[in-house]
DNA sequence: CCATCAATTCGACGGAAGTAGAAATATCGA
DNA sequence: TCGATATTTCTACTTCCGTCGAATTGATGG
């Protein structure tokens, strides 16, 4: 997964109706949801789910396949799992002091040094 | 974390600059970097960089630290494992078959079953 | 206090996101 | 084929996002 992917995943999910949506039909199991039960219980207007649906379905975050007239939609958990790994990938095994993002069970000590700074004159 | 502050955060990282701008801090590790220098390395406006980081700071991704005339900025962490904890905590300890997003070494055979149009009449 | 440097805030612009009614498309049952 | 149902696509509208130059605020050193 690359940045782009990685920002349209997020973009998808950073809405309330969408993340709203992506939670229900993670809740819901593999078996999903049709998009009319979908619109009934989020309270919202058809057209507007169908655009939600195709952020989502364009991000790869959820799966689409159709039963008799309906279209079923669910959770895609392989691009949540790629999703998290590109946030933690950039914070885990570089010998940086970020593990508690990572395993939040190990804690340790932050120690800070004045790094911070030293490149603003090297360019 | 709720679901607006989830929101805020994902909308915080689901931009170019802004995604960059966080692995940037998150790869510099709890040091951090000035304002300046990442403009720089970013290659952004000053001002374009100040909105970026008005963002990342109101989603509590990133803390900001004075240090003589310059701004340190650097990724906090713990807001980093909260985010990915509340996107994974709707797919663990349900009993749903979702463990792959939460467990990736765990794979399972996907049962599927005809829940999925079950509720559009009963809804 | 004044000059200087670092960073932010302000203002304006173009473009993209979110919404929902109306029309179109696709499937099923008879 | 025909009518009914489910969902999408079209269209228009409003609002928010991202960008950058210019002006402003805040801190340092003499």
């Amino acid at each position: 997964m690359d940045q782009n992917q990685t920002i349209t995943a997020l973009g998808a999910l950073a809405q309330d109706t969408r993340l709203a949506l992506f939670r229900l039909l993670v809740t819901a199991g593999p078996a999903g949801l049709s998009a009319g039960t979908i619109a009934e219980r989020l309270g919202v207007a058809p057209s507007s789910l169908s655009f939600h649906l195709q952020q989502l379905l364009h991000a790869g975050l959820v799966t689409q396949r159709r039963l008799s007239r309906q279209l079923i939609y669910a959770a895609e958990y392989g691009a949540m799992t790629e999703l998290i790994g590109y946030l933690t990938e950039n914070c885990c095994g570089r010998g940086i002091s970020c593990a508690p993002a990572c395993n939040p069970a190990e804690t340790l000590a932050e120690g800070e040094h004045d790094e911070a700074v030293s490149r603003s004159r090297h360019g």
